[in-house]
DNA sequence: AGCACGCCGACT
DNA sequence: GTCGGCGTGCTC
């Protein structure tokens, strides 16, 4: 009889001790009894007799699911860094890293797929008899080398091509047990026409290829259209050829099927894709071909990073600086994070690629940790945007608009050029400030501005908690004319069609484009000139390009500058570049710029005048000097319920442990009330809490955990641990 | 998270 | 008398 320690998927933050009649490898699934009820869970390590307490509860293991472990000896390291760093649960980790399928029990097995063959009519059909159905006869020629799965042959081809030949009799579909062949895409690997690198990109894919076998991380910092994916594909090609497999994670939205066929193409061989949309059964089916070396590259999102590979070679973060990439709910991970820790397991090299590199990343680069590569020189020698700010002080202001920026817009309308108009809708906790002078409302205890509360009508200070009134004068220049920064911005829309009715204006965002085929459509719109005036969020700033943009317009550079959250201006430093990266072209190139009540500000001046680079640079001397991530570490406490008293005491007595009187170190800030301070009938409140190390900030937080789980409120508020957060809303 | 146990109010 | 409300506590 062994004793078998189990994850089991429940919120627990513990393994539990089961009896089997043999030891079992770990990753196995297993059937356990839990209480009342039957769970299955994954086997994690064997226990000796001497280490096991209440012994005489130790129920048996009731049956074993799998023959080989689902999640391999990587993943299972992988699995405890996750429950150890973020301080979850271990059933739940290892729970989040396998397929739904494998969750629910399913055999992990491959099960019979549906496949297209030749028919001996189609071996011998002639070629002539398809001459006017290319892609029928593409199909045919396809399957004639080798049967392939439905599905991708429809995706490959097309859908009425495979019905076509299905209906003459030239192929059949089958269901057949799939045969998964290990590195099968060798034999298919056909490298089609590869440009020649300019001389930075030669450096950096020299660089690549002296990493194969090695833990290396490179950041590839490439400003906009200097070709950072040509040297992902020309880094990857010898490792393909040496039956390596590649992980390429991209952005929620960056998961395009241009970005997939680009990489299709190069190799001529299947790229396994994994995202959001994905059925289980075909999220499983990816997750099987890659364990078994059948696919050379698998692109995904963010939970992509959980793929099994036979033999991983490189690991590829593409936008690397992007926010998707790190989990907002249940298990907070960041997938670029666990990247690094999947590279050092698996010995390979990390490739970290982005026009506007995160400051943590940046600097972990230029502290000689990372290799640091660089793409200056933008293909066809196209020029930057020229950025430039707006002085919006004391001007008239029309729906957010200042008049002069209005002016700048007529001009543009008038020539018949297409203008995009940033709006900045995130949620930053915003400032308050002086239209007359530019100066903000300061907490003078913490020197830092306060954070305007709507629901309260008061501010706050996020450092030392002290609130006060909405103040009636600037105390500086006794104005009266105090205005909250990024307020308007709703209105912006409207008002633009007030101001320029004869303009022919869309919105660009999440909310009017529903499915990637909408947002095709119109951006095939903007680029036929069919609209004057672009409207839109973020979503603008990803990978497309808007030729006919003559002029961008940012509205709120203020919100970004004064926030609470400390990201904020660095997150608008990355979108604002990302998007003067997209705008004009060779030769038309366009302008930008960026309405403030700063226009001295130091970081401002520094993006407009020397580009994102130098501003990164600039920022992160100012994140050291004020004591910031990534020079300490950071760990939120979020909490929420319907009672809001019953959530501020909740972390109140959160802090007491987290923080026992007395002692300064580690510290912790709040309760503060979240900046979307209800949510669904729920009041959110969190604490901060900061370290310069980051060892002794997580250990205070495990010592911690137990007795506040303990407090009797934590049943009663949904609460959870946010370990390096990137929002602070 | 679930699920059972437990102890109080409105029904046959 | 008992059906069911959801507070509390446990799960190897």
């Amino acid at each position: 009889m062994v004793f078998i320690q189990v994850a089991v998927p429940v919120p627990i933050r513990q393994l539990f001790t089961y009896q089997h009649a043999v030891a079992l490898p770990s990753g196995v699934r297993v059937a356990v009894p839990f209480g009342p009820r039957s769970l299955i869970g994954v086997v994690v390590a064997q226990q000796n007799e001497a280490d096991v307490e209440n012994i005489n509860k130790i129920k048996p293991i009731e049956k074993v699911i799998d023959d080989t472990p689902v999640i391999d000896g990587v993943l299972m390291k992988m699995a405890q860094w996750l429950w150890q760093y973020y301080h979850h649960a271990p059933g739940e980790v290892l729970h989040a890293m396998l397929p739904v399928l494998l969750r629910k029990g399913e055999s992990a097995q491959p099960s019979k797929q549906a496949y297209l063959f030749a028919t001996e009519d189609g071996y011998m059909c002639e070629q002539a008899k398809l001459q006017r159905a290319p892609k029928q006869l593409a199909c045919l020629d396809a399957l004639k080398k080798s049967p392939m799965i439905a599905t991708e042959a429809r995706k490959a081809f097309s859908p009425t091509g495979v019905k076509a030949l299905i209906e003459k009799g030239l192929v059949e579909m089958k269901e057949v047990m799939p045969s998964f062949t290990p590195f099968d895409y060798v034999s298919h690997l056909k490298v089609s026409a590869t440009p020649v690198p300019d001389k930075e990109q030669a450096v950096a894919i020299a660089a690549l290829n002296q990493q194969h076998h090695r833990f290396v991380i490179s950041l590839l910092e490439g400003v906009t259209g200097s070709g950072k994916t040509e040297v992902y594909l020309q880094a990857i090609a010898p490792l393909l050829a040496a039956k390596q497999q590649v992980l390429i994670l991209v952005p929620e939205i960056g998961l395009t099927p241009q970005t997939v066929a680009r990489f299709e193409k190069r190799f001529s061989i299947a790229v396994g894709v994994l995202h959001s949309q994905l059925t289980d059964s075909a999220r499983l089916l990816v997750w099987q071909r890659a364990k078994a070396g059948e696919l050379g590259i698998i692109i995904g999102t963010r939970s992509a990073i959980f793929t099994p590979f036979k033999a991983l070679g490189m690991i590829i973060v593409d936008e690397e600086h992007d926010e998707s990439f790190k989990q907002q709910d249940g298990l907070r991970y960041h997938a670029r994070d666990l990247a690094a820790v999947r590279a050092k397991e698996e010995n390979i090299p990390l490739l970290l690629g982005s026009a506007t590199p995160a400051l943590e990343t940046l600097n972990n680069a230029l502290s000689g940790r990372y290799t640091h590569l660089q793409l200056t020189q933008r293909a066809g020698g196209a020029q930057r945007t020229q950025q430039h700010l707006l002085d919006a002080r004391d001007q008239p202001v029309h729906y957010g608009i200042t008049e002069g920026m209005l002016t700048l817009m007529r001009q543009h309308v008038n020539a018949g050029n297409q203008i995009l108009v940033f709006v900045n809708r995130r949620g930053y906790a915003p400032a308050m400030l002086c239209h007359h002078c530019g100066e903000t409302v300061t907490c003078k205890r913490c020197d830092k501005p306060y954070t305007v509360h709507k629901s309260q009508n008061r501010l706050q200070c996020h450092h030392c908690a002290a609130t006060r009134a909405i103040p009636r004068h600037c105390e500086v220049c006794h104005s009266t004319e105090l205005v909250t920064a990024g307020t308007g911005t709703e209105q912006v829309e409207k008002g633009l069609e007030t101001l320029f009715p004869d303009a022919k204006q869309v919105r660009i965002d999440s909310d009017t484009i529903r499915g990637k085929d909408k947002l095709h459509t119109t951006l095939d719109a903007i680029n036929n000139r069919e609209y004057q005036l672009l409207v839109g969020t973020q979503i603008l700033s990803k990978g497309h390009h808007f030729p006919h943009v003559t002029l961008v317009v940012v509205l709120d550079c203020d919100g970004a500058l004064f926030s609470a959250d400390f990201r904020a201006a660095e997150k608008l430093a990355q979108l604002v570049t990302q998007l003067a990266g997209r705008a004009g072209r060779a030769s038309k190139p366009g302008e930008m710029w960026l309405q403030t009540h700063n226009p001295h500000h130091p970081l401002l001046q520094d993006l407009v005048n020397n580009g994102y680079a130098h501003f990164a640079r600039h920022a992160l001397m100012e994140r050291k000097a004020a004591g910031l991530p990534p020079y300490i570490s950071q760990i939120v406490i979020r909490a929420e319920a319907t009672d809001s008293a019953l959530v501020f005491r909740f972390l109140q007595q959160c802090k007491h442990i987290l923080m026992p009187s007395g002692s300064t170190s580690p510290s912790v800030a709040g309760p503060f009330p979240c900046l979307m301070e209800k949510r669904q009938g729920r009041y959110r409140f969190m604490l901060v809490c900061s370290n310069e190390k980051r060892g002794p900030l997580h250990h205070g937080l495990r010592v911690a955990l137990p007795y506040m789980q303990a407090l009797p409120d934590a049943a009663k508020v949904r609460w959870s641990v946010d370990i390096d957060p990137t929002d602070f809303s």
